[in-house]
DNA sequence: TACATTACTAACCCATCAGTCATTAACAGC
DNA sequence: GCTGTTAATGACTGATGGGTTAGTAATGTA
């Protein structure tokens, strides 16, 4: 133990540890932070490299540039998400309306309420300028998200519990409210100033009964051609 | 006419032009339309005066600076939507089913089919940059959206033609999908690599549809507590 | 303890771009 | 025409921030 050790405080940290294999996580997790706190353009690769406890010089060690830092974020925190969901819904057993209301409290609990959402949000903002991080996002996560949810719609229908729908369409009847509750969260949710804040649990709650009124087979007089 | 007019192609503008009336809504237009293209952050202020013909310099005669831009264009291209739309709607015959029909295709082909959609994704985009915008957003655009919603929802209630609804989590059944239809449009849906368009008229159809379906007064279990 | 390797740093470079200002040219009144 | 006023310009500045690199200190090896 070096006489410096001594004299400063016990648990002062060494000015340069060096820990290759943490690095790259805890990156990632500083910019997670500040680009959903801040936006992407908005937070400086400086302040991603302090919340890191890193000098800006070593983030460039670990990653070529911001936009690959970004695309590396959003590959960290998406991807591994649906494996594991896929296979909960293969094994499902109860009814299909049981399944939808499960499916979008779960979206919720395991996206909304986690910065997965914010990075939701800031694709959306920020896809014009990041083509390919569009269509990345695309087919990694939009794609499988969608095709799970329409199997189960195709069940619901197959098993004569909702009417014939035009699953294309009905997909995006799920979709798009959790897609508006996230980004909502991150915007507007966000200003103090608005009065009315969209309560998280109670919109589901409604989304989901009246999409089950409006999906569930019973006798309705159609809508007018 | 001078030697010069006669000498250089017949058209030829002059090199400067003093139109003092004209430069604001001129900047205006082409900051609207590069804002909605490229983003906020993306565009240069450059870019926007040689749109509307003019040099950076004249830009800063006009508005004090580049925020102050953004504010006056959002102030420009909203505000003055919904007094037409509220006295469309106070004079409206049909059934409320119809009503919100008409209220939704509307809402679509005069603002999700012109720019106003662009600043919407913009405002929502941007919200946390600029916690002033997103405030006067919400007070000068979404709060009377929503009240005019909410009066075609309780105008169906209150004749018996929908069901009893929770009028404040009902407004967002509605108004999520249309969010949802803008943001779309103006982030994933311009990337092209993106397969899967949401086509926005059969969107909304089926919208309709399985709100109608869900709202309108009719027997059927209701679901679970 | 000498030496080699390399994770890490801090100072630097330079392109970009919002905002300024001295100068210039268009127009009005005489 | 002449002259005063001002709309318009474009070269300039200053600050910001992404990316680089020469050099430093931690660690391993003998």
């Amino acid at each position: 133990m070096s006489i410096e050790s001594l004299l400063i405080s016990p648990e002062s940290p060494p000015k340069r540890e060096r820990r290759k294999e943490a690095r790259p996580g805890e990156l990632l997790d500083a910019a997670l932070a500040l680009f959903v706190d801040k936006g992407f353009a908005a937070t400086r690769v400086e302040e991603v490299a302090a919340r890191a406890g890193v000098s800006k010089g070593t983030l460039f060690l670990y990653f070529q540039s911001k936009e690959d830092l970004f695309k590396a974020v959003i590959r960290e925190n998406i991807a591994s998400l649906f494996p594991t969901w896929n296979e909960e819904f293969n094994s499902f057993q109860g009814s299909s309306a049981d399944m939808l209301r499960y499916a979008m409290q779960t979206w919720w609990e395991r996206m909304g309420n986690t910065s997965a959402s914010g990075i939701a949000k800031l694709v959306m903002s920020e896809a014009q300028n990041f083509p390919d991080i569009a269509a990345y996002y695309q087919s990694e996560v939009i794609r499988p998200g969608n095709a799970l949810i329409r199997q189960i719609l195709a069940r619901g229908v197959h098993r004569g519990e909702f009417r014939p729908l035009d699953l294309d369409q009905a997909v995006y009847t799920v979709v798009a409210p959790m897609i508006f509750l996230m980004m909502w969260k991150h915007s507007m949710g966000a200003c103090a100033a608005s009065a009315e804040i969209v309560d998280p649990e109670r919109f589901i709650h409604m989304q989901v009964d009246v999409l089950l009124h409006g999906m569930t087979a019973s006798t309705h007089t159609p809508t007018p051609p």
